[in-house]
DNA sequence: ATACGTGCAAAATGTTTGCATAGCC
DNA sequence: GGCTATGCAAACATTTTGCACGTAT
């Protein structure tokens, strides 16, 4: 299940944030991206759809974002990288260290052992997405 | 299993690598600190040990650890920290989102599990610890 | 109408690099 | 001795902030 831009719009309205333009078209670029992109690539090409927009508004709407799970920077190879989060649940984030393309994952049954595996180790987790890295099928 | 400096040491030397001052400073203050350390700290921390080390020398260490799989760059709350990585198997890091503390769990079949699915998914893992998020027992 | 968000440019951080010197092996 | 690694400071990159203006609700 990947994220979709009418979802997160949805919950930001629901948390009293604005819609502005810009901020959508940072979001339906993340949305229409399946690989972790760079606040500065994700600028460019958010201009495609906004000319106006300005980085700092990318890295504040990056923040609003993040602050309300819907999003997670993610550091790769030194280098901060973003994706959007579909969903709110336990799920897992499958990247590829040499493309950086994220691919969403969804295994109940190893969520519920790790969550317990977890809790045996005093931690409840949080509703973010458990990384993990690896290298994709294309990649090889 | 938690690393320990001779452990990295001893790979560092495999590897061809120099065993330096400094580099030990640095790769002992990793190893006798359970949390997220960030490079100011690390170095602060280091200076204890052998007092003219430099900020540089310690994010030269570090690119030659994470390379090396021996320590690993997290970014929590958008700042960069550090951990060392006592162990190349397949394993998780419990990272505590408000203190920083990281346990490294171990769990075989879980680990089995998810390597099957992420596979399902064209995924080959990587020999990095999978960062999962969550709150420790103290700060809850 | 009235906050909240924005763009711009400047400031604050964080990271890397060049180069002469020090110190492992 | 030879070559890797270091320290320092300067260059570079990244992220945040202040402020006057725009615009969603």
């Amino acid at each position: 299940m990947q994220a979709t831009a009418e979802a997160i719009i949805h919950a930001l309205t629901e948390g009293g944030y604005r819609i502005t333009r810009p901020r959508r078209a940072v979001i339906e670029v993340l949305c229409a991206t399946p690989e972790l992109l760079d606040p500065i690539e994700l600028l460019d090409r958010a201009k495609a759809h906004y000319p106006r927009v300005g980085l700092a508004t990318v890295y504040r709407t990056l923040d609003v974002l993040e602050q309300n799970g819907l999003a997670r920077r993610i550091s790769l190879n030194g280098k901060t990288r973003v994706v959007a989060c579909g969903n709110l649940s336990l799920h897992y984030h499958l990247i590829c260290v040499r493309c950086g393309v994220v691919v969403e994952m969804h295994d109940a049954d190893t969520g519920r052992a790790l969550e317990r595996s977890a809790f045996e180790h005093g931690f409840a987790l949080e509703h973010s997405p458990v990384e993990i890295r690896g290298v994709c099928a294309k990649c090889r």
